[in-house]
RNA sequence: GAUUCCGUAGCUCAGCUGGUAGAGCAUUUGACUUUUAAUCAAAGGGUCCCGAGUUCGAAUCUCGGCGGGAUCACCA
């Protein structure tokens, strides 16, 4: 089957046969060496102009203005654009000027990628260029991009649709500049962190994606099968159980930027994978954790802005440290007016009821007031501020709290109203270790599907000896959406999950010809209104016949007539 | 999953209460040796997402499907 291609699309593919037939090869095998770039030129002609007398540059096509004998052409390199000056007397000195009329008039578009050497200037407009000397072919395109024109900061038929662009994430960055400063700026996080922990020594490590139990976070996992152990293996929903046995293994401290998938719903912000970073540190405990967060986040802040305050839709957020701490049931206090400190499972049922919150019998306390602090708090959280000491229910791996009974010494950092990291004092007691995740049985066998499976292995580690442990998670994509103020997570990945493109049901011209039909009569049988095999299986051989002779007669084609047997075969031959 | 909007040329979009399509850019041809959303002149380009129905006639109306956006729900 192929592709039914558009005018222009076939334009390129005879550009591209013409200039084999010149002896030019589109897709040359040996290096083009470059000596500078857009940036360095915009950069540091001003200053040094001589610096640039000679260079050698590559980029792709973004625009042309010809005006007869010389012309000028935009190139795009990684970095930017810069305007050549080709004029047909430089690049042709000798009599042949087929390289100017023909090569670089006629057979080069936009999107083709060349390279050229020549001299910086500046034109009478005042826009730096390169007078080239000397162009070569590079790389032709034979697709035509979205052309986006813009002047005075105001953009011309912008390449915009999400789904196109997702879809065709390379067309969006060759064509959107922004996008691909977005995803600079995406490294430049992970990068700063990155520096940020090995400054303090702590490993970056890797650990299984493909685990036998899906462990370390309440989430639906994705399921594989393992043919030559014939048996079933999950996709990570977490890394927290492999990183911590490496802290029992003698690590003081270990992180991994990791990719996790859950199983669940997709929308503006959840992808089925994601990317989390973990981190875990012997001796340390939850307190220390929110200082080392903090003080990270700011780093990242002044890293991509120079500022800690950073713009995030209508608002603006503050990340210098150090951010407020609440208690989670004084927040839930705060904003319901309801204190659930004394309260047990039944009780805390009927506060839920009271503010309108469905709950049912398999819900256990953790899990309400999970549900009270997600409906009614979480969204006043929008400069960031630590939210700690969550219910035991809700955090099988954590400590118990010090000194408040029934607590455990958990903290999320909020910031917009929506959950950006998550730590723990870690739990390192293997009996009380092994007793949570009982529990997580039970609220298993009383319907929760969300609760954890029993890792023995997990277990046995832990039986071994944990130093104290604090270990801290942040959703990566979140925070490049809150870093590079996008509101949805498509935006900071670059290739989100899609539903696969349904190809249309098109038949082709080289369909109709394998039936038998010549190319020429291939164009009035489209004529007579038939652009698909089914169509033309329904239509009768001798109308059909006679529709096509009157349509040639009509158009003063010179073709010679099929005969009405041909005709007929052609549909018998639909099958 | 629910509601709602959208799908027309390579791109951005117009197309009224039904009469088989238009614009700008891009493309092609021509003019033009410092232009810059270059300009000027001319031309070509469309299974109007797919399928069924109503109708003499559907891009337009109805139903179904596919794909996408938005809102909500679910979801660490």
């Amino acid at each position: 089957m192929s592709q039914q291609l558009s005018e222009q699309e076939l334009l390129r593919r005879q550009s591209l046969e013409e200039l084999n037939n010149l002896g030019i090869n589109p897709y040359p095998p040996e290096q083009f060496e470059v000596n500078t770039t857009t940036q360095d030129l915009h950069e540091k002609y001003e200053s040094n102009p001589a610096a640039f007398s000679n260079v050698k540059i590559a980029g792709r096509i973004m625009g042309r203005r010809i005006m007869g004998a010389a012309s000028f052409t935009e190139i795009q390199d990684e970095k930017g654009r810069i305007q050549l000056y080709i004029k047909r007397d430089d690049i042709c000195p000798d009599e042949d000027k087929t390289l100017y009329n023909t090569v670089f008039k006629k057979l080069m578009d936009i999107g083709d990628i060349i390279g050229v050497e020549g001299f910086a200037f500046v034109t009478q407009m005042g826009e730096l260029s390169i007078h080239v000397k000397s162009l070569k072919l590079l790389s032709k395109s034979l697709r035509p991009l979205p052309i986006v024109k813009e002047k005075d900061g105001q953009v011309y038929d912008a390449f915009t649709d999400p789904e196109q662009r997702y879809r065709q994430r390379y067309v969006d960055l060759i064509v959107n500049p922004q996008v691909r400063e977005g995803f600079i700026k995406r490294t430049k996080i992970i990068n700063t962190m990155r520096n940020y922990f090995n400054s303090f020594g702590y490993l970056e490590v890797e650990t299984p994606i493909l685990q036998p139990i899906p462990g370390g976070a309440a989430a639906r996992p994705f399921i594989t099968h393992h043919n030559a152990l014939n048996m079933p293996l999950y996709l990570r929903v977490a890394n927290e159980l492999y990183l911590k046995r490496l802290i029992v293994g003698g690590f003081t401290g270990v992180y991994e930027f990791a990719k996790d998938f859950r199983n669940e719903g997709m929308d503006r912000t959840h992808n089925p994978e994601f990317t989390v970073m973990e981190i875990y540190v012997a001796y340390k405990d939850y307190h220390w954790m929110m200082e080392f967060t903090e003080t990270m986040i700011e780093k990242v802040a002044l890293e991509i802005h120079g500022t800690t305050k950073v713009t995030l839709g209508n608002q603006t957020i503050d990340y210098q440290k150090p951010y407020r701490r609440v208690r989670l049931l004084d927040a839930i206090k705060e904003h319901t007016g309801f204190d659930l400190t004394p309260m047990n499972e039944d009780e805390v049922r009927n506060v839920c009821k009271t503010l309108g919150l469905e709950v049912d019998e398999t819900m256990g306390k953790g899990k309400m007031i999970d549900e009270i602090f997600g409906e009614k708090c979480e969204h006043n959280y929008i400069q960031p501020t630590f939210i700690i000491d969550y219910p035991v229910e809700m955090s099988p791996l954590t400590k118990k709290h010090r000194t408040d009974e029934g607590l455990t010494e958990r903290f999320e950092l909020f910031v917009n109203g929506k959950e950006l990291a998550n730590a723990y004092t870690e739990l390192n007691d293997p009996i009380d270790q092994r007793e949570r995740f009982q529990e997580q049985l039970r609220l298993s066998e009383k319907g929760d599907d969300e609760a954890m499976f029993i890792d023995q292995d997990f277990l046995r580690a832990l039986e071994y000896g944990m130093p104290p442990t604090s270990g801290m998670g942040i959703g990566i994509d979140r925070l490049v959406m809150f870093m590079t103020n996008q509101e949805t997570i498509q935006e900071v990945l670059f290739f989100p999950q899609m539903r696969p493109e349904k190809k249309a049901d098109v038949t082709t011209d080289e369909d109709f010809m394998e039936l038998g039909i010549p190319q020429p009569w291939v164009d009035l049988v489209r004529k007579a209104g038939i652009n698909h095999l089914k169509e033309l299986k329904n239509q009768n051989p001798n109308k059909l016949h006679g529709q096509l002779c009157g349509l040639k007669k009509k158009m003063k084609l010179d073709l010679q007539n099929p005969t009405p047997e041909e005709v007929k075969s052609w549909i018998e031959k639909v099958g």
